[in-house]
RNA sequence: GCACACGUAGCUCAGGCGGAUAGAGCACUGGUCUUCGAAACCAGGUGUCGCAGGUUCGAGUCCUGCCGUGUGCGCCA
């Protein structure tokens, strides 16, 4: 917790006392506030909160409290000051304590794994979930962008996190696509592709082939679209079945699409504990029938459902000609995370346009009797659109994986790495412009908050400079710059009462508050909060680079106290990053 | 039609549980590289916080209505 805020609520408790106030109001520490400006102090406590109590006006409890703390400031070292500032107690902390609470342990590890006394709970984390036989758009690196880092600051903040991806490689979008392929393009290889993404081309293919097919679906005449209808009805009876020609075909193109998400995956960074795949859902079936026979679903016009009244409507679980829905399956999913993965608390990271199905989802695994169903969470979040509006694979206007990494890839070798050729050896080179891009995609992803949309103009995402992921990497391998001129270790025990320097306070109040921010990102979880608090931190280093040198410091003392600051900075930017899932490049 | 989400500076967005003069980035104008990386820093100004009511000591924040945008509402996922 914040010490400083914590004291602060025992020293006005005990002022209180000392007055003659009974009883003293509980003032939780949370209520301890930020002031609007460094210059007025570092911490605020609002007098609006003890005015009913005292029966005086605030401006007047501020000043007899500012009044009786000043004199108590002699014991103690965590404040310097005290103020009154119309109806707030200003608190100013001495810079050295301060330092003293972070930075030594920022240096030896432990900072980061304060936040690891979280609950413990296990938590599955379900997120990407992508469609074989469908390209991989920049819609979906949203989706991985959430789910990763959330992942990652759950465990940070100490749950046992499960990561899971479960891959749609059942369902009519799949029979649509191999319906086409039969009957349009039999025989015909896939284009061969080449290089370390190399799947992408088979991958797209099959993203092309599915969007002919729906554009020669919604075309077709009426009496035309009833037999195309059966026809894909067929396709898609033998992949339930699991025989025949399509389920061949299926089998070896469904590889196709697995590959090409393993390569973005690998080049994300995303890791997965586990993978579930729709088409092993089956199971989904039994829960149907068991639901039937307790009552707990009804047939309706020929399909099984469940009718949740006005509030959430009528679930569909069952098809009329008896096949499975992706209901079917979230069902038979969610039990084997609480059965077989023994998940108390069940996140899933999946568009907001999905809200009413998981709310009914949640609805049905209640009545079915599973407790877990209130430990089940959907994380919404809004469509990445164009400029000129909705992604449509139909419109052909979706920015695929592929070209977006190329984009990318130019813009960071022609701007920038070009000049390091011959420098800097080829591997170093690829891999500092993967960094990047990973940096660049994933933050500017996750920078916003979920539930607004983001408008993705692909020049924008070309910039590197003010609040992107670029920025951040820059201000670590600065500070990594630093430490290649002056090598030392850094010194846990350095003087740091010379860090006298505005910006510097500024900047250890950054890496003081940086655990608190993570955890209310996993508590809200909204990673957005986690990069607000690197970019705040990203500032605040970047205003103390230029008033403190290091190397040119004007002693030794004062060199090794800024110095034991930046690589504390640096080891908090490292780690922030990696919560986001970036690891920023020790040189760009 | 009903439900949910979102309307904040020219543009893109922040604004922890209601609190001080509503903040960043981009764009625009100046300044700062013989001294640790100028992908940076410093200094400039811009707001009917969609509109109208309400709650209260205090509302961008909570409530109600309206307007706008997006999404969803039984055999897609």
């Amino acid at each position: 917790m914040d010490e400083f805020a914590e004291t602060i609520v025992a020293l006005i408790a005990a002022r209180l006392q000392a007055l003659g106030v009974a009883p003293v109001p509980e003032i939780p520490p949370g209520k301890i506030e930020r002031p609007p400006d460094a210059a007025l102090g570092d911490y605020a406590f609002p007098c609006f909160l003890l005015a009913k109590a005292l029966r005086k006006a605030p401006p007047q409890i501020a000043a007899e409290l500012a009044a009786g703390l000043r004199e108590g400031l002699a014991g103690q070292a965590l404040f310097t000051d005290v103020q009154a500032a119309g109806p707030y107690v200003n608190f100013r902390v001495s810079t050295a304590a301060l330092a003293a609470r972070v930075l030594p342990a920022v240096l030896d590890g432990s900072y980061f794994q304060a936040n690891l006394a979280g609950s413990g709970r296990k938590v599955m984390v379900e997120y990407s979930q992508p469609n074989t036989h469908k390209a991989f758009h920049v819609g979906h690196m949203r989706n991985v962008a959430l789910g990763d880092a959330l992942a990652r600051i759950l465990a940070y903040n100490g749950d046992q996190v499960v990561a899971a991806n479960y891959i749609g490689d059942s369902g009519t979008h799949i029979a649509k696509c191999l319906w086409y392929y039969q009957r349009h393009r039999a025989g015909d290889p896939p284009p061969p592709g080449r290089g370390p993404f190399a799947a992408q081309a088979r991958g797209e293919w099959l993203g092309e082939l599915y969007t002919a097919a729906t554009l020669l679906l919604e075309d077709a005449a009426p009496e035309q679209r009833a037999q195309f209808d059966a026809e894909v009805r067929a396709v898609l009876q033998q992949l339930e079945a699991r025989s025949g020609e399509a389920y061949a075909l299926w089998r070896e193109t469904r590889q196709w699409s697995l590959d090409a998400f393993e390569e973005i995956y690998r080049w994300l960074d995303a890791r997965f504990d586990h993978v579930f795949y729709e088409s092993d859902m089956e199971l989904g079936r039994q829960i149907v029938d068991e639901g039937l026979r307790k009552g707990v679903f009804v047939r309706s016009q020929g399909a099984v459902g469940i009718d949740f009244g006005e509030e959430l409507s009528f679930f569909l679980v069952l098809k009329a000609d008896g096949t499975t829905l992706y209901s079917t399956k979230d069902l038979a999913l969610a039990q084997i995370k609480f059965e077989r993965f023994g998940i108390e608390e069940s996140i899933y990271v999946v568009g907001a346009e999905q809200t009413l199905h998981f709310k009914q989802v949640f609805a049905t695994l209640e009545r079915l009797g599973y407790p877990q169903a209130h430990r089940c969470r959907h994380v919404a979040y809004a469509l990445v659109m164009l400029p000129e509006g909705k992604m449509s694979s139909r419109a052909g206007n979706v920015i695929l994986f592929s070209r977006l990494r190329e984009a990318l890839d130019a813009y960071i070798f022609g701007n920038y790495l070009d000049a390091h050729r011959g420098d800097w050896d080829e591997a170093e080179l690829r891999e500092t412009a993967r960094r990047l891009a990973v940096a660049g995609i994933r933050y500017g992803m996750v920078k916003q908050d979920p539930t607004r949309q983001i408008t993705f103009n692909l020049g924008d995402w070309l910039v590197s400079e003010g609040n992107t992921g670029t920025y951040l990497c820059y201000a670590y391998t600065r500070i990594m710059s630093v430490g290649r001129m002056v090598p030392e270790a850094p010194d846990p025990r350095a003087d740091f009462a010379l860090l006298t320097q505005d910006t510097e306070k500024a900047l250890l109040r950054e890496l003081y508050d940086f655990n608190r921010h993570v955890r209310a990102a996993g508590a809200a979880l909204q990673p957005n909060l986690v990069a607000g608090a690197l970019y705040a931190l990203a500032q605040a280093f970047s205003s103390a680079y230029h008033t403190s040198p290091v190397k040119q410091a004007d002693n030794a003392p004062l060199r090794a106290a800024r110095l034991a600051l930046f690589h504390a900075t640096a080891r908090v930017m490292h780690q922030g990053l990696a919560l986001l899932g970036i690891t920023p490049p020790e040189r760009m």
